[in-house]
DNA sequence: AATTCTTATCGTAATATTGCGATAAGAATT
DNA sequence: AATTCTTATCGCAATATTACGATAAGAATT
C-alpha cells in the first residue's frame, strides 16, 4: 500500500531508476546545468540562481551527492559543489548501454503495433 | 510548501526532468526492459512478469505512455504494448545530448575540487 | 568573545507517488 | 444474451517527495 516494492527488482534495474530518480526534478537538472556552465561552484551561488529557497536547494544537492554525481568540499565559509566526473561518466554509460538497446517493436511478433 | 516548481524552469530543464522521473521506478525500468527483450508485447504477460497487482502495473504503463516512450495497440481483447521507436531515439538523444556536456569541474576555478 | 556569513539539518505542511482491491468497460466466446 | 477474459479506471490508504522557515553549527571577521 504505497510502500516501495524495490527489493523486488535487480540491482542493475533499480540503480538505473535512481538515475531516474536524481534527474527526475528540475531543480536538480537546474543545478547541474549550473555547474555546467557556470564559473562558480559556491553553494551560494547555486542557491541565487535557482527560485527555492536555500534549504530546499540544500536537500536537492543533497540528493545529487547521495548517488555520487556531485561533490561538495567545504571552502572557508563556503561549500563548493562540483560534478564528480568519474561519475558523471559512469551514469553516462549506463544510461547509453541501456538506450542503446534496441526495440524489438520494430518488428513485433503478434503484428499489433 | 510541497506544491512543484516546475513553471520557474526552462522548458528544455522540465523535458529532462519528466524524462527522469518516467524512468526513475524500477517497474517502469522492468517494463522497458521486458519490451526489449520479450517476444511479447501482451499486457497481460507484462502483468505475470512483474511483482505488482493489475491495476498498479496498469498506472506504470500509463505513466510511459503519457512521455510516448511507448504505445499500446488494442490487439482483440489484449492491449499490445510496444516501445515506440521514435520517442525511443529522441529521448536516447536528449539524454546523450545532456551527458555529453563536459563538466567544467576538472578545471574548476576557485581550485575546490 | 561577539558577530556575521554560509550551509546543513530539523520540524512541519502540502502535494505527489505508489499500491491495491473493486469495479467498469469492451471484446470474444458460449 | 449471458459469460468470460482482459485491461482501464476509481476510490482509498500508505508512503515519499517537495518546500519552507527556524535553528544549529562551523568558519571568518570584528
Amino acid at each position: 500500500m504505497g510502500k516501495s516494492k524495490t527489493e523486488h527488482f535487480s540491482e542493475a534495474t533499480n540503480e538505473l531508476s535512481a538515475i531516474g530518480k536524481c534527474i527526475s526534478h528540475p531543480a536538480r537538472i537546474a543545478i547541474i546545468e549550473y555547474l555546467l556552465k557556470s564559473e562558480s561552484c559556491i553553494c551560494g551561488d547555486i542557491v541565487a540562481s535557482l527560485p527555492l529557497s536555500q534549504s530546499t536547494v540544500s536537500q536537492h544537492l543533497k540528493e545529487l551527492k547521495s548517488i555520487g554525481l556531485i561533490k561538495g568540499e567545504i571552502s572557508g565559509p563556503n561549500v563548493c559543489y562540483c560534478i564528480d566526473v568519474n561519475q558523471w561518466n559512469f551514469i553516462q554509460q549506463k544510461l547509453g548501454a541501456f538506450f542503446n538497446q534496441v526495440p524489438k517493436s520494430m518488428e513485433c511478433e503478434t503484428d499489433c503495433c
